[in-house]
DNA sequence: CACGCAACTGTAACCGGTTACACGCGGCGC
DNA sequence: GCGCCGCGTGTAACCGGTTACAGTTGCGTG
């Protein structure tokens, strides 16, 4: 048989096996220090033999690094979520870094339980503090840390921050439909304590205002990011007379549910009522109308944020204290027809 | 000002200020044997005067327990990535664990890195294999491990693993679409090695077997689990002479490529071709028309997988090796009409 | 030939907790 | 008065690595 590893011993046992002490074993698996060759060879052939597995946990104990980074997590869901994990992890694996993760957090308390629960196991943190009230997020002196969203102030004056264009991205769909003659502008927002969401619809109203356009209070509508609030929200914008004649959700998940309640209405789309999303998830171009929305590289921010902190770790220079993720108006069929 | 916690400080420094020894802190702090109630109360005081917090590296080290699973993905994109690890977070965080992931391992060498990586790191491990070359992933002995997908072999015969119904699922679409009188049926399958992709092949096929049907090989199709590739599979398909009354795709995000291609080329769906997709993702039921998909429950698939985990390693008992977590037909206007 | 230095290796003190064992002490039974 | 017991606490040996420091060689030089 083949037992490749054994993860049941120790260091000691090796040098033992290999008639050295622990401290060349060390050198030998670090590659420090000058190891005579036979030794070194003699000491490998019995590591393999033996299937030893260093212990990580001890390593990071007397190194003090512990080569993880922790990040930490609202409640989120979809592709956001996987695509922010999959750029964090690509940009730790690059590093050598492990990623812990931890979502699903509504509560500052709770995370407050979680940074101490985290110490000693990560070497730094990426949080992205869910709602405005987690503005109150403290991270424990002496500890990297990045923010993600847009909530520049919250981790006190020396965490970076990193920050999605939402103002931006969502003025840039005011102003396309703006250009196209849209006057009356149906919102869907997201989540009341979201920021992102926030930042969507004060962008919005912003760049309405900038060209002299008010954002009726009639046509403002509750969402939370999911399709149904969508399909709702369309159907009460529908019947606000007079109809506007564009709709611009707050993500894409709620468009979708737009789209399908305009289809059940019978209004077509962009013909009768134009409709914008935001995220450009990679439905949005199969769907019927083709959606416009505003695409932002998620798994780009999740890659930054982990390099940043990287940056941070290993002492890095001083980079910008904010950085802002562009976001870019995707225009498709659903607001210029063909 | 308020320095809340101040993760440089260690316990003997704690146990200096307190006035007591280190054994004393420690028993306080995890509630073990028997302390008198002033010197509890003055050590209490004192860790939140100083602001200390216990380093849980440390404490594992000693404890032998991390309190924390590794999980080890291949490249996954989009729900349900997401989903499954909502549902493994859910399940961590009930029992106070923590979740270390890793995605995008295509490379059984690479994961054999990270194995050895994770030693001391981890007590326990989540791992799905990608592929079916991925079969040979060697757990260390000693190690607990729950492995997710349709690979039961995979680990070794003593870690319990969890599986999708994918052939059920699959089957049940292939009876739906039999059903109702279709014979010519396309099939666009997921990628290559993805024993998801296999297995609801295989279930689709061995479905229409039993009722004496065969899957016409100009009827399968390649694709890649992304909505381009269901694009292009179904304008491949339509091309086909006779052409096909139905088509199921692998997942949903290659069913929408298929009804935006359909769509392109003037195909009523599901007058002139009828539609299904695996997964259910959200948005399935806000498309033109509805999808009919296979509902799994993903977060469930991955709370199952860290309770099977948990409760091999806190002792729990023998439970079924395996385990198979249901996948139930949802049916939707894209098969039937209205 | 003594000396310095480089190459190599070993000893032991860390890292920051946990915990087995020992100890002092007051109360109890006999 | 003595022995025992249990409570409350301290001492020190772990856990499994890393690494400063201290040798021990062998070789080149003055």
């Amino acid at each position: 048989m083949d037992p490749k590893s054994n993860p049941s011993i120790s260091i000691r046992e090796v040098a033992a096996a290999a008639r050295v002490s622990v401290a060349t074993i060390s050198r030998v698996l670090n590659g420090k220090g000058p190891i005579h060759p036979d030794t070194r060879q003699r000491v490998l052939e019995v590591v393999a033999e033996l299937g030893y597995v260093p212990h990580s946990g001890a390593r990071s104990l007397s190194t003090r690094r512990t080569s993880s980074v922790g990040v930490i997590l609202p409640d989120l869901y979809g592709e956001f979520f996987s695509e922010l994990i999959r750029g964090i992890d690509q940009g730790a694996k690059a590093s050598g870094y492990h990623v812990l993760v931890s979502g699903s957090h509504s509560d500052p308390a709770e995370v407050e339980v979680l940074l101490r629960a985290l110490h000693g196991r990560v070497d730094g943190l990426i949080v992205m503090g869910p709602t405005r009230s987690t503005g109150a997020i403290r991270i424990p002196p002496g500890v990297p840390a990045v923010f993600l969203g847009d909530l520049p102030a919250q981790g006190g004056v020396d965490h970076p921050s990193l920050r999605i264009d939402n103002a931006g991205g969502a003025g840039a769909v005011a102003e396309h439909l703006l250009d196209l003659g849209h006057r009356r502008i149906g919102f869907v927002s997201g989540p009341a304590e979201n920021s992102d969401a926030e930042a969507r619809l004060e962008g919005f109203r912003a760049a309405l205002a900038a060209r002299g356009v008010e954002l009726a209070p009639e046509l403002l509508m509750a969402g939370d990011f999911r399709e149904e609030s969508g399909h709702a929200a369309a159907l009460r914008l529908a019947a606000v007379t007079p109809r506007p004649s564009a709709i611009f959700a707050a993500n894409d998940a709620m468009a979708i549910g737009c789209l399908s309640a305009l289809r059940d209405l019978g209004l077509a789309v962009p013909g009768e009522v134009a409709l914008a999303g935001f995220d450009d998830i990679p439905i949005a171009r199969y769907l019927a109308p083709p959606l416009t929305s505003v695409r932002v590289a998620i798994a780009e921010l999740g890659e930054r944020a982990m390099a940043r902190l990287l940056s941070g770790l290993e002492g890095g220079g001083a980079e910008p204290l904010e950085e802002t993720i562009p976001a870019a108006l995707v225009v498709r069929a659903s607001t210029v027809g063909l």
